[in-house]
RNA sequence: GCCCGAAUGGCGGAAUUGGCAGACGCAGUGGACUCAAAAUCCACCGCCGGCGACGGCGUGCGAGUUCGAGUCUCGCUUCGGGCACCA
């Protein structure tokens, strides 16, 4: 046994990695060395990780995150382009307030120490941010510019206010946007949330909904999955309006029209009742006076009681009640009875539907359950009410004994001067009926979207103020710009139940307009248009003039990587979209969309494949690793164990794997270097088999390695490293020191450090300096240099198959023709096709052969 | 209900996009070194049969296309995800 554990019998250094961590990290400090390089004359690329909100120290998605992103990074700069790798804190929020109520400290305070912690870890492992572009949303040189941008929203009529039911959470104590009710739950605490009904303030994303859906197409590099999720949520349907005519008493038309959506206007002629939602406006005024009054209130009273997650999870009973009134159904002049239904939606289409129960399960079981008729009008064309109603124009048939709606597809009956022609959603008869009501002035094609306007206000501290000031006598005003920032207060007692309506030397003030005294909004706007464009403030962080310079901006812009949690697809990717475009309409920046290339990080999971979690005591903190191993390890463990995209569960005997790996390659860098010329000029016709053999792995590994680095598939790039050290282990095995090609060993040794910088910076930056004798950062270094034509050979073994089996192998020469393969082929499979007669032989170049015989 | 994914050894995962399935690693087995252990190094490591060379089977299931299918087509199963009374 050695008394000296620093060194290992052949005078080679241990690997310790908290010693050069240590190191590395305080000369990347003292340097600064991961500064922006800001040089025009290089391409750019913007790497970007999702900025955490600070409810702590980091954990292992924040780790497995930052990690990709500083690896793509990292590589970039050696690939010889202008980096810019930021970071920050989305530091406004709910957490913070409850944390500092239930420890009677302020929101800032708590909020600053976890950033500070935070960073220590981001620093610990190594990340190279620029620290000159540090954000924090919650400093007032940031949100100042956020309110701005609100201001600047509201000139253009982005911005509304509006009294309507909202989701109100009453464990938040604040209303939630529709994106952040999942589930039928609040995002952040799960619980059920209210109906109320507030005035609101609105930035109108509907105006782009459109364009949010049109451009997903314009982005290849992002997850199909994704997109899909937002087109899902942005739910365009293509559709018609068709006016009704409320009824007289004597059955007569009148003159009040209600209109409806619907993206079925070919089954209008199965109409056969007509609906309205209980909040309906028009309701009351229908039932005034009459019989079915109270039945009716009864109805829209108890519907208002219902909260989004019964609604959700519900029996899905619908309630239904007649409100004695009729309309006209416009196409044949029916008279259809108008009901109110707890299943028709005030907030999508008009919130007025017509029944067509043959053709919609939802009105088939209305019609059921209050005996309705169920005319049949698209009928499949193998149905036996097809030949019974074939060319029927007129209604004969209404009522039909289904067991449910029919396929919606087929042929239309029953249906004046469209019958025979086919219906189905974006049919020719959806087409023609549209036309036609369009020509009668009766209805028109329209598009409905199922997004619906951001709801931004919060009735919380910990925020970003609302710049409007409410005045008795001129209304709603906005802050005058000279006068922003409107300062969070920072000294109020939470505890003690306060926010900033307690605070009169917040909210008094005087009207900007005519100078009286006023009232300052005392709510706060969604913490998610703070992370809505903080990336484009990462460009110009420290302009004081504006939110960022047009220039910087599209110095910068977009994003060319980022890097996140799967958990925003919807919020904060969508919110992002829109005000990108946004500040672009503004002519602010010049892109229309701010991500170019996005990447889902998949989850960190425990051994047992359990997510990991406080309440389930089964979290494994980052510290846990980088203590014992080092964050090399770490970095590396998190890269190898599966593909970004993919949950892994986190495996300590394979963290153990990795950092054998990084001594086992330390190792054989050092025996490299030990043979190694830093000055020797490398020939490759000079070298002997086996350092031959060793270059062509080196040429074929950093080939690999950039082509994985580019498609963010570490785990293979590793892979790949790793033969190319076992490879380099083997050629040491296989010779003796005088042998060694000198040239060879430099070069290759350059290769595996350089290649595994991005992924395990330490490590390499001191092999680099103390065994390869390099001046500069490694980081810097430019990535190693390889030709896939040197890494291959000059034979090739290829399979022989014997129909479609393999069957034994053969080395030709590489290139050999079709026919030379034939022929070797024939010779080779010749103990398999003894008696068979070959029909045809198929030759691969440089793969296999393949003989069929019979 | 509608719309997306995914399924490969004991495990994490590879496979140049139709061309030798299982790279790399983990776990396991045997050996070397050691008084011993750890560490390290070497070898083996899909399943079945055989002492063996070798043979058969094998990428969730069932068909199909093809000289050849993990990869393409059709039909299922299971799991995961999104939307959901959206007319």
């Amino acid at each position: 046994m050695s008394d000296e554990p620093e060194h290992s019998t052949e005078g080679i250094p241990a690997y310790d990695p908290q010693a050069i961590e240590t190191k590395w990290q305080r000369i990347w400090d003292e340097e600064d060395l991961f500064k922006t390089d800001e040089d025009p004359a290089k391409p750019k690329k913007y790497v970007l990780e999702m900025f955490p909100y600070p409810s702590g120290d980091l954990h292992m998605g924040h780790a497995r995150n930052y990690t990709i992103g500083d690896a793509v990074a990292r590589q970039a700069r050696m690939r010889g382009f202008d980096v810019l790798h930021p970071m920050g804190f989305d530091a406004f929020g709910l957490p913070a307030e409850n944390a500092a109520i239930k420890h009677n400290t302020q929101a800032s305070k708590w909020t600053y120490r976890n950033m500070d912690q935070a960073k220590a870890t981001m620093r610990r492992m190594g990340f190279s941010y620029d620290p000159d572009k540090f954000i924090e949303t919650c400093s007032p040189e940031y949100y100042r510019w956020g309110q701005w941008m609100f201001e600047k929203m509201w000139e253009r009529g982005l911005v509304y206010r509006k009294k309507s039911p909202v989701n109100w959470c009453p464990s938040c104590k604040t209303v939630l946007a529709n994106e952040q009710v999942t589930d039928g739950k609040c995002w952040r605490c799960g619980s059920v949330p209210e109906k109320r009904d507030l005035e609101q303030w609105y930035l109108k994303i509907t105006d782009y909904a459109q364009e949010l859906l049109d451009d997903l197409d314009k982005l290849p590099g992002w997850p199909e999955r994704v997109k899909m999720m937002q087109r899902n949520w942005i739910g365009r349907s293509e559709g018609a309006e068709i006016d009704f005519a409320l009824a007289n008493d004597d059955g007569t038309a009148g003159d009040t029209r209600i209109t409806v959506f619907t993206t079925r206007p070919d089954t209008l002629f199965g109409c056969s009742f007509f609906l309205l939602a209980p909040e309906s406006p028009l309701v009351p005024d229908l039932v005034a006076g009459r019989p079915e009054e109270a039945e009716v209130l009864a109805l829209r009273e108890a519907s208002r009681h219902v909260s989004a997650l019964e609604r959700q999870m519900g029996d899905r009973e619908k309630h239904g009640a007649f409100t004695g009134r009729y309309v006209i159904n416009p196409a044949n002049g029916r008279k259809l009875p108008v009901w109110v239904a707890d299943y028709v939606l005030m907030d999508y289409g008009t919130g007025a539907v017509m029944g067509v129960p043959s053709g919609d399960q939802r009105d088939f079981e209305f019609a059921r359950q209050y005996g309705l008729p169920i005319i049949p009008v698209v009928v499949p064309e193998d149905d036996p009410l097809a030949t019974q109603l074939a060319g029927v124009r007129d209604t004969r048939v209404t009522d039909v004994p289904w067991d449910a709606a029919r396929d919606a597809e087929g042929v239309l009956v029953q249906s004046g001067q469209f019958t025979g022609m086919t219906g189905g959603k974006h049919s020719e008869a959806a087409k023609a009926v549209t036309a036609w009501l369009a020509e009668q002035g009766i209805g028109r094609p329209t598009v409905s979207f199922r997004l619906r306007d951001w709801l931004i206000r919060r009735q919380r501290y910990w925020g970003n103020p609302i710049p409007a000031i409410h005045c008795d006598h001129c209304g709603i005003v906005p802050v005058p710009e000279d006068q922003l920032p409107v300062v969070l207060p920072e000294n109020i007692d939470l505890s003690a139940g306060q926010n900033l309506a307690d605070v009169p030397e917040f909210y008094e003030t005087t009207c900007p307009v005519c100078g009286r005294p006023a009232h300052r909004e005392t709510d706060t706007m969604d913490t998610f248009t703070c992370s809505s464009w903080y990336y484009l403030r990462y460009t110009d962080p420290h302009n004081d003039k504006a939110p960022f310079a047009r220039d910087r901006a599209d110095r910068w812009m977009s994003v060319d990587n980022y890097i996140g949690g799967i958990e925003h697809a919807i919020l904060h990717l969508l919110y992002s979209r829109f005000w990108t475009k946004v500040c672009r309409d503004m002519g602010m920046v010049d892109v229309d969309e701010p991500f170019t290339n996005l990447l889902c990080q998949g989850m960190v999971k425990d051994e047992h494949g359990e997510t990991m979690s406080k309440s389930k005591g089964n979290v494994v903190p980052p510290s846990s690793v980088i203590e014992p191993y080092g964050a090399d390890t770490m970095r590396l463990s998190i890269l190898f164990i599966a593909p970004p995209e993919k949950d892994f569960s986190w495996d300590p005997k394979a963290v153990e794997g990795c950092n054998r790996f990084l001594h086992r390659a330390w190792r054989v860098v050092c025996l490299l270097a030990q043979s190694a010329s830093v000055d020797a000029r490398l020939d490759p016709a000079a070298l002997d088999e086996a350092g031959a053999e060793l270059f062509r792995e080196y040429n074929r590994t950093i080939a690999k390695c950039t082509h994985d680095f580019e498609a963010m598939q570490f785990n293979t790039a590793i892979s790949a490293i790793m033969e190319l050290v076992n490879a380099a282990s083997a050629y040491l095995n296989a010779t003796e020191g005088a042998d060694r090609d000198a040239a060879l060993c430099q070069y290759v040794a350059m290769g595996i450090v350089c290649a595994l910088q991005p992924i395990c910076p330490h490590w390499s930056e001191e092999l680099y300096h103390a065994q390869l004798h390099q001046t500069g950062a490694a980081f810097n270094a430019p990535w190693p240099p390889f030709d896939e034509a040197l890494a291959t050979t000059d034979d090739v073994e290829i399979a022989v198959q014997v129909c479609g089996k393999v069957r034994t192998h053969v080395r030709v020469p590489r290139g050999s023709s079709v026919a030379d393969l034939q022929q070797v082929g024939r010779t080779a499979a010749a103990r398999w096709i003894e008696g068979k007669t070959v029909v045809k032989v198929i030759a691969v170049p440089d793969r296999l052969v393949n003989v069929v015989a019979r």
